[in-house]
RNA sequence: CGGGCUGUAGCGCAGCUUGGUAGCGCACCUGCUUUGGGAGCAGGGGGUCGCCAGUUCAAAUCUGGCCAGCCCGACCA
């Protein structure tokens, strides 16, 4: 490509409306524009690069066996609505009527689909597929944010595998899996597979694929002695054991005048540290009200409470909801006593005895609470959300919290939906039997946008070789006849060696040629000028470690042949 | 959905308080000079001032409504 030709729109200023690194870079690099809110066009170097994401992929999805498809985007809703996921998903679904008052959805995932053509699988003979397509999804973000990062339309490689039962899920999960790491090392993201949670989507096993990133909205725990790594969703860590007092006979109400926090009572003269307080929290689950107890010095992780009740539609209760419930305000609830309400605690809480809670009375508390004694929990589980520095769940050792985009995920579905939609197979004893089915997601233009916030520096992005726009930039520094002819040379023998490259042929100083390289991450640069020639020499600079060597315009094309092959 | 903010040329912004023919920088076009890290001079092109209504002799500016975008939170495979 000669640059005089291309459209590589680059600005010299960060749009304003920019936060996360690879949204300013992807703007200002001439990669994205901005159609509506979370909804972007790819220019043509984001869709070089992100080809070559795809090609990636596909090597690896063939590799383990799979076979692409490429399924509609229009869905009827009848489908979501028999899976049940038609209100799973809420608002977050685009819903259209076409015109004879039909409902339609966009796709927001495939499960159901391609789980509509696997009901054509009749027998376990025909198993285990591996089915897999590369295409859009449309998600109705509430909050599209970030650039590439999140948005509402974007592509994503979505498989699915069928097999006959938990053993045959379990290789393709694995299969997957090793797939995964292969693909990400080679689009060149560290991304480290964390347990998650499977969320709306069902299943069991749960796997994501994390690359830390301060502009990532996930959370991971991560153990640096054992690798133990979760997203925080899930992630848990060890509670050294408590060593209470035994405290009293009953639990003894005392008067705390205006003390509504946590730190409130902590430091209120009589009240107790937040390690020794439950904390009260009310919500509203599937129309139904709940308390959740924690330690007070413990977050809820809402994710763990959704997960281990199952709910669907989720929030606190309203202030109103409270009072009417438990009589006081927040800041002075406990669950002392009450019954006939749903009553989960945080095993944190386990075995505690001699705490201080609220006495669902403002401006009172509860002192001598043993937890088991005098409250009814009606079950236990793991709800808090972990902090940096606990002890490791498998080790002990302290953890690590860090910021991370999520690249991939995969899950085990199980027969969930093969049950719903009737995806049904003989097995050898001529029964009938719903297949097992695993569900696994990348999101390549958030794929895109992870590698350049973890490959950028001041100047612009530095693109690993395998997704780079254009491997090699042959920058032209004056157009006179001698120079534009060398640089021909180069770029002519560049491109039979099959070297993706691209020539700045532009009318501009070389100032902006360099500056423009560097900011749209061109990995190697050749700069061909006058001065150079004169002693039969050019400049090979590389973008990811800065290094400028002088070589002869003889040995140049093949030096530079050689290392791009080399880190492709 | 709650809170905050912003819509004026391709990009970044001023003008709005106090109504009176729409400006600056970069980018773009022409010419001359320049040419190894975002050049200089001269000349030039480009705007439904987000949209609709209202007030007024007159609205980018005042009033009302709507739309869009960004940030924080809620939310979220």
């Amino acid at each position: 490509m000669r640059w005089s030709k291309a459209f590589i729109p680059t600005l010299r200023d960060d749009p304003t409306d920019a936060e996360a690194v690879s949204h300013k870079l992807l703007v200002r690099a001439a990669f994205i524009r901005q159609l509506m809110a979370g909804v972007y066009t790819l220019l043509p170097l984001a869709y070089r690069s992100r080809r070559k994401i795809r090609r990636i992929i596909e090597e690896e999805m063939d590799a383990i066996g799979g076979q692409e498809f490429l399924f509609p985007s229009l869905h009827p809703a009848e489908i979501w609505r028999k899976s049940g996921r038609l209100e799973i998903m809420g608002d977050e679904m685009f819903r259209l009527f076409d015109r004879k008052s039909g409902e339609v959805v966009l796709g927001m995932t495939h499960e159901e689909i391609f789980t509509t053509i696997a009901t054509e699988l009749t027998s376990y003979k025909q198993l285990p597929q591996i089915w897999y397509q590369i295409h859009s999804k449309f998600r109705d973000e509430p909050r599209p944010k970030s650039g590439l990062l999140r948005v509402r339309e974007f592509t994503m490689k979505d498989s699915y595998t069928f097999d006959i039962d938990q053993e045959g899920l379990d290789r393709a999960f694995d299969a997957h899996y090793a797939a995964y790491k292969r693909i990400f090392e080679r689009i060149g993201l560290d991304a480290i597979p964390v347990e998650a949670s499977s969320g709306a989507m069902g299943g069991s096993g749960s796997v994501e694929f994390m690359v830390g990133s301060s502009a990532g909205e996930d959370l991971v725990a991560h153990c640096p002695n054992c690798d133990y790594a979760a997203n925080v969703e899930r992630a848990d860590t060890r509670v050294p054991a408590a060593v209470d007092e035994q405290g009293l006979e009953h639990p003894e109400k005392f008067a705390t005048p205006g003390v509504r926090t946590i730190d409130d009572l902590a430091s209120f003269d009589g009240g107790a540290a937040g390690d020794r307080q439950i904390k009260t929290l009310v919500y509203v689950l599937d129309g139904e009200t709940a308390l959740v107890l924690l330690r007070g010095d413990h977050a809820l992780q809402e994710q763990k409470l959704q997960d281990e009740t199952g709910a669907i539609e989720f929030r606190p209760a309203h202030p109103e909801e409270i009072k009417a419930l438990l009589g006081a305000d927040a800041g002075s609830l406990g669950a002392v006593d009450v019954s006939d309400v749903t009553i989960i605690a945080d095993t944190a809480l386990r075995g505690r005895t001699n705490m201080t809670t609220g006495a669902n009375e403002n401006d009172f508390h509860l002192r001598g609470v043993n937890v088991e004694r005098d409250i009814q929990v009606g079950s236990w589980a793991s709800l808090r959300e972990v902090k940096a520095g606990e002890p490791c769940i498998a080790c002990g050792e302290p953890i690590d919290v860090f910021g991370a985009i999520e690249c991939g995920h995969i899950f085990k579905l199980g027969t969930k939906y093969s049950e719903s939609l009737g995806a049904m197979v003989l097995d050898q004893n001529g029964k009938s039997r719903p297949i097992y089915m695993g569900s696994y997601g990348i999101g390549l233009e958030r794929n895109l946008a992870a590698v350049v916030e973890t490959h950028h520096d001041e100047k612009g992005i530095a693109w690993p070789v395998a997704v780079a726009p254009y491997e090699v930039v042959v920058t032209v520094l004056k157009l006179d006849e001698e120079t534009l002819g060398a640089a021909d040379g180069v770029y002519e023998q560049l491109q039979s060696a099959g070297i993706e490259t691209i020539i700045d042929d532009r009318k501009e100083r070389p100032g902006v040629k360099f500056n423009d390289a560097e900011l749209i991450g061109v990995p190697y640069r050749i700069t061909i000028g006058p001065r150079g020639l004169a002693d039969g020499v050019v400049e090979v600079n590389t973008r990811g470690t800065g290094d400028t060597e002088t070589m002869s315009l003889a040995d140049v094309v093949a030096a530079v042949v050689e290392r791009v092959e080399a880190a492709r």
